[in-house]
DNA sequence: TGTCAGATGATAATTATTATCATCTGACAA
DNA sequence: TTGTCAGATGATAATAATTATCATCTGACA
């Protein structure tokens, strides 16, 4: 198993890429292609630092100095909902605490954001062997698995959204 | 590699056997014992849900209704940082987009917060095949590798906290 | 060109978390 | 047992991120 930091060049060609058929992509959604969003994607694509909302609407209003900061916070889930984009942080909006200090990881239920302990026998061990990170001193790591309990599964009719790993949704407060 | 959810009555012993020194590892970390402290402790040990700070006020009230919810932040924070409990959620407080759809995991700078995106391979392929999560049907899985960049390893000289890897402290805002 | 679902901007509201500060209390020494 | 004091606590204000509201605007398609 080897590690690989992703470099910017092969990014920028992948950016490209992925705006030449981003308009299409949105028709075909069902979403009208507006100079904002536009402009909002592009600004992701062209970062390598997974900015958040502030960050993009900074950049976008360089050369849209009216778009509202509440415009890109909707646009971005609205990318994450279409699997236009994905949120790197967590399912959750609130800090969750574990009191569990034995090496374990979690699965999260990406519908009632449940969190379950599990833990993966050999894959903290090949990983500790593998992870050999160039520029960075490795400390740990944590796997979340993201899936759908069966709780949820069997009560949950309400027509799956497109892309329930996006992380979009509120938590909810239990 | 076979992958197990933790049960709930391994978790109770080794909650009792958590508490029964915990006031000396406290000392020993030269914190006070007290009362809000050992009722936040035995609160959050007492929990396999992974709760949220508010969640552990309601339950520390039931016994001592004065405590304030400022103080269970406080000590969940202090607790993380003498590394008697972790933070699930990640190590930003803000929501951070990705614009890149291709299967690759993270490492996070435990210090400075900086993202970058690594390939692992062999990694994907390896869970792929692995995760049978019994009660969840498994969606995907992300992987988020704390470490200290190199930058942050040589010009932060300043002390490094006893659990960098705890998540306390706030995102630089950039 | 007209229609309209959905998008936008401005702003208020909400929520989680942290800061402030006066007061209190474990821990330790006398 | 008591005195001292660093650090903890409770009450509350402040901050920060995100979402809701709502009047207005605009792509998309007929």
């Amino acid at each position: 198993m080897k590690l690989k930091i992703v470099n910017d060049s092969r990014r920028a060609a992948y950016a490209r890429e992925r705006m030449a058929e981003f308009a299409v992509r949105c028709r075909a959604a069902g979403l009208p292609v507006t100079p904002q969003r536009m402009a909002i994607i592009e600004a992701l694509l062209g970062a390598t630092d997974h900015p958040r909302a502030e960050k993009i609407c900074a950049e976008v209003r360089r050369r849209h100095p009216h778009v509202s900061l509440a415009t890109v916070h909707r646009t971005l889930e609205t990318l994450c909902r279409i699997g236009e984009a994905r949120k790197v942080t967590a399912l959750h909006d609130s800090a969750r605490y574990d009191g569990n200090l034995e090496p374990h990881h979690h699965v999260v239920c990406v519908r009632c954001r449940r969190i379950r302990d599990v833990e993966i026998a050999g894959l903290d061990a090949t990983l500790g062997g593998a992870i050999r990170a160039p520029g960075f001193k490795p400390l740990g790591w944590s796997l979340e698995i993201q899936a759908i309990c069966d709780d949820c599964a069997n009560s949950g009719e309400r027509a799956g959204r497109s892309s329930e790993t996006g992380g979009v949704g509120k938590t909810p407060r239990n």
